[in-house]
DNA sequence: CTGAAAGCGCTAACAA
DNA sequence: TTGTTAGCGCTTTCAG
């Protein structure tokens, strides 16, 4: 018989509790709730009724610092307004699904000091391996990552050296490509768009690859347009009505993201303008919601969901190519003409 | 006499390394890395050097252990690719900059079982309170929830009984606010369109608004079309062309969210309907997103920004009302008209 | 198959 | 202002 407990209005159970419940000792309890096999059947049902009856929540910050196993996985993005990181991060829960392991988030809002903190705080609950996007960060972030141990995964980027291994595209090879196949269809006066430059280096690379592109053909942007804050439609209309008013005989508009380029599409069309025609007009990520336009914008698929995917499966220490340790892997993305740039 | 270490290449740092780096006791470390006062400048500064140069990192999980406390809140949402839960999450990490409290994001994918598992898992780390999507969970979910002593959040929706406290609008009210608009305005033949509905509570409640204002006013739905699967424009498109190929004197098409809306609302621009004229469109959610679109679809705010802010207030105990305890906060959602309503 | 003892790394409470 | 002691709730290890 049980001894006589106050009623305790909201002291959390214990396995303690537990045990006293079933009559088993704790640690036979605890070999049961962990699904140990070395328990007899009897005893296990036993100790799962009394748990259930009593409603018992296992606490895993006791089980973490006795086991010194935590299956957390730490997931650093720069924010989930985005639309780009969901993708990532449903791409993530996919490939961490059966290890185990769970992802927990933080946002750093482009801030590289954010992201110094967020890094602290995740790594002092000792997970079992971090994903940070990116691949630049100051100087005491990279050390506590260097330092702590665990499997560290850069994403999203590869042009630069990773800590430990890397999953990505590179964005300058996504910007010359994209330059390239601009000029292939005969576009020659190109404007780039893009919105938070300082602090998105990913954008920053793939500028650059576009002006590298440029200079090796010989030419050079005729016009570029930045713009602070978030991304959405109507940032791209206004964008794209200011630099077209700015420089009046743009043949192509480059957009550092799908998002503005849809705006900037629906503002070039309300003008009556001929696309691809007269003008031409490029994004950037290949996001799905944006597939009910009227014409589809072209644009550089950046294999986001892949991204979660294989950098959780390094975490997790699934490889499929069987080799153990820092990895490198690139991706390649597809760009896509769409109806927006002339075949 | 501890026993002898090997030098361990990757073994974390504990305060006892510190504490022997910086000649100062265990204790006084941790009292340093706490901030708190009660320490001389002089040790402070030793200590602080020493952390440094070491890059110690502290274990938050033995600190949540000895202190019982954790600055970690749960938030339980079914998904973060339906854009309107991203601006909840960014309320909520505003509700709670002051408070030293972090939230910890877990997704559902609108699956009850899910939702337990999710619950299950973050109330084991035994967070400070925690934030939940919807007043619909299963028994063990909400029995868990119930007995777990910390504050509870139930967001987005009040049509029900809280388990603690709940934010949000009532979605009823929202549709039957949207079907008298839409009835003023002198529309008759009004079409439903929806995604995801079994699980998708608020949504289904919108539509039960709609359908209770309809019958007040002596008549009904004329039709309704459903479609399993993640909203987006080219999904909002499919589902307009069907449901006027089925019912083409419909003068008025509602939405169940702003994405499959816009893409409703730019099929029938190209199909050359007259809106709002000959037909009439709204949304939900108002994402800020689509104003881009040529016109400005019909929505119904929802608040969400506010929501996770005053949810985070009341988890860190913050109450502009003053008064402590479970709350009940109805949030009042605008109907915007736009462009898509006759006036 | 089950139990007892020791301790994970830190902090509350108290003592000096 | 600083140090000492005793756990937090669980799991590891080892003994039965």
């Amino acid at each position: 018989m049980p001894p006589y407990l106050p009623p305790d209005a909201h002291r959390p159970l214990t396995l303690r509790d537990v045990s006293d419940a079933s009559g088993v000792s704790e640690m036979t309890v605890s070999r049961v709730l962990r699904n140990r096999a070395d328990v007899s059947p009897a005893t296990r049902e036993k100790v799962l009724a009394a748990a259930k009856a009593l409603g018992y929540v296992p606490n895993k910050i006791a089980g973490a610092l006795a086991s010194q196993r935590v299956n957390l996985v730490g997931v650093v993005i720069p924010s989930l307004a985005n639309m780009v990181f969901p993708e990532v991060l449903s791409g993530i829960s996919d490939g961490l699904e059966a290890s185990g392991l769970q992802p927990v988030f933080g946002a750093t809002d482009y801030k590289p000091e954010r992201e110094e903190n967020v890094i602290y705080e995740m790594l002092s609950w000792r997970p079992s391996g971090m994903i940070v996007a990116g691949l630049e960060h100051t100087d005491p972030a990279r050390a506590m990552l260097s330092n702590s141990g665990i499997p560290i995964v850069e994403i999203m980027d590869i042009d630069g050296e990773p800590i430990d291994s890397m999953v990505g595209i590179s964005h300058r090879r996504a910007g010359r490509e994209m330059a390239q196949t601009i000029l292939a269809a005969g576009y020659r006066r190109i404007g780039f768009l893009g919105t938070k430059m300082p602090d998105d280096h990913r954008a920053r690379k793939r500028l650059q690859g576009v002006t590298e592109a440029l200079a090796e053909a010989g030419t050079a942007l005729a016009a570029t347009e930045h713009y602070a804050g978030g991304s959405s439609m109507g940032k791209g209309r206004e964008m794209t009505a200011a630099i077209l008013e700015r420089v009046p005989d743009l043949d192509f508009l480059y957009y550092s993201n799908d998002m503005i380029g849809a705006g900037g599409l629906l503002f070039c069309l309300d003008q009556g303008l001929d696309v691809p025609g007269q003008i031409g007009l490029a994004g950037f990520n290949g996001l799905e919601l944006l597939d009910g336009l009227r014409m589809r914008l072209a644009t550089t698929d950046a294999c986001r969901r892949e991204i979660g995917q294989r950098a959780a499966q390094i975490v997790a220490g699934i490889s499929d190519d069987g080799v153990i340790g820092a990895k490198r892997i690139e991706l390649s993305p597809r760009v896509e003409i769409g109806d927006t740039i002339r075949g």
